[in-house]
DNA sequence: ATGGTTGTAGGACAA
């Protein structure tokens, strides 16, 4: 069979960046194009440009300004549908069935603001109940899945910089690793990055805009991921985070994660 | 210790 090709990616405004997705897209050549961060409604969303670039399905799910995702494809999808979380009806999930009966999900998860105190910062205490659903969700999950997405938690001590000095930092503290760790347990999901690049290694996704020199001091943090449901594990090949396109201009702050499964 | 940047907007605010 033929080899499938995935990336995901929180692009910071899809209006913003329609070059760097349509240069991506020639040089990678992916079957399914996830985005998070597209910060458009529906109808704004640049549904010519995405069929310029090469996908013949174009599934947004967006809102105005906030959050947003979508997935485009060159392959048929036969089914979308977003849900809803929290009951707040934010634009932060999209997912799409494959003929094979595959289903790929996208996430954008709450970033969760600044403190790290639920009883005080009602922004930390909704990625966290996120997260709870989330863990809710997967427990129901019968079916095989790929999941990617902006999951905005570095859960393991080398998915950070410096987990002395994000310890209790958001996207880093215990429990939001703590519930990213039950949400893949819950459908025992392999976390497909990890498996392409062991734990001792550091592995970053997202630098800050506010680094001189984002390369140089390479204060990076994990951030996106690809889960993978384990008997779809023996499809999967490699794994790349694209770094160079954070170099790329007007880059977005995430760097695009490509996974190649023999078949998908 | 603080500030550093970007995008959406057209002033803060979230990331």
């Amino acid at each position: 069979m033929g080899a499938f090709r995935l990336i995901t990616w929180n692009v910071n405004s899809v209006r913003a960046r329609l070059e760097q997705v349509a240069r991506l897209s020639h040089e990678q050549r992916p079957h399914i194009l996830c985005l998070q961060e597209t910060k458009v409604d529906d109808n704004g969303f640049p549904h010519k440009a995405m069929r310029a670039a090469g996908y013949r399905h174009v599934c947004p799910r967006g809102q105005r300004m906030h959050h947003g995702v979508a997935i485009l494809a060159r392959v048929p999808v036969v089914h979308s549908y977003s849900l809803d979380w929290c009951g707040k009806g934010d634009a932060r999930h999209i997912a799409v069935r494959l003929e094979s009966g595959v289903e790929v999900h996208c996430f954008y998860v709450p970033a969760g603001g600044d403190e790290p105190d639920p009883e005080t910062n009602p922004r930390f205490a909704h990625k966290l109940a996120f997260l709870d659903e989330m863990r809710a969700w997967a427990e129901t999950l019968d079916r095989p899945v790929v999941m990617v997405g902006d999951l905005n938690v570095a859960p393991l001590e080398t998915d950070v910089w410096s987990h002395k000095q994000l310890r209790n930092v958001i996207s880093h503290t215990p429990p939001e690793r703590a519930r990213l760790d039950a949400v893949m347990a819950a459908h025992d999901w392999v976390d497909a990055m990890r498996a392409a690049v062991p734990a001792e290694h550091k592995l970053f996704t997202w630098w800050s805009y506010r680094a001189r020199d984002w390369r140089a001091s390479n204060r990076g943090r994990r951030l996106d991921h690809i889960w993978v449901s384990r008997p779809l594990m023996a499809r999967f090949r490699t794994m790349r985070v694209l770094d160079d396109v954070r170099d790329w201009p007007r880059p977005s702050d995430h760097a695009p994660v490509l996974a190649d499964f023999d078949d998908l």
